[in-house]
DNA sequence: TTGATATTTGAACAATTGTTCAAGTATACT
DNA sequence: AGTATACTTGAACAATTGTTCAAATATCAA
């Protein structure tokens, strides 16, 4: 109890008020700050940087993506999922195969800011 | 035992091996996606997020960024850890107070490739 | 030195995430 | 119809992550 006082009270009293509200001002909307978690957080991944850089070369099948990252295809399609429901890829029917291909213009320039910044 | 040769079977067998193979040839290294990962990760959570925004628009202490978010001193502090050993913020002790500022031309900049993403 | 402020840190805990496994659908072939 | 291929899906499980809580450190002020 004690101890919530303490930091009650340094959360509203020792704060420089001006700064604060000025940036609370411009603070980004939970709306955006969700969206921008949810973008970056399917980048956030190993399995799906992969699949993506596949995409952006090739039209590829569920099999073939497989067999390049080296991965089980339950396991990809579970990611290729993930990437669907945010409509970053779209995907056609070709008898039993399913191919996937980037349906996103801007993840691959996000992809590629990405691998700009750790590369420098 | 039955359902693994199956999986094995298409993964080696029923691949579009020119496509997989000329895809493989180009495909990143394994340090580029762990590091690309790596930052996207570090951009995939709400308070990291706005504290990056934050700090984008002013120099802040803890403190400060605390009241802005509106979360405890410990959890800033302990996301202000994981910004600070990716080297995306720097900071500097005043007195009692450490102030933290981007340290990072490029984060700003895949932030708001982000958000121009999530905007459209 | 004692007490208050400002921040960091470690451990514990719940929530989220990625993978595996097994079962399910869908299409083609015989 | 039966079998094989291609893919999807749900449940379970381990691993990772973010937060909280309590304790530790550092600086300042009386």
């Amino acid at each position: 109890m004690a101890a919530k006082k303490q930091q009650d009270v340094c959360e509203v009293k020792t704060v420089d008020k001006a700064k604060v509200k000025a940036v609370k001002k411009v603070m980004l909307s939970d709306k955006d700050v969700y969206s921008l978690s949810e973008i970056f957080g399917v980048l956030a991944d190993s399995s799906r940087l992969k699949i993506i850089y596949a995409l952006s070369k090739e039209e590829l099948c569920v099999c073939d993506i497989a067999s390049i990252l080296g991965g089980s295809i339950s396991a990809i399609s579970h990611q290729l999922r993930i990437l669907r429901n945010l409509r970053l890829v779209k995907f056609r029917k070709e008898s039993k195969r399913v191919y996937y291909s980037l349906d996103d213009k801007h993840i691959k320039r996000l992809f590629d800011q990405g691998l700009k910044h750790v590369r420098e």
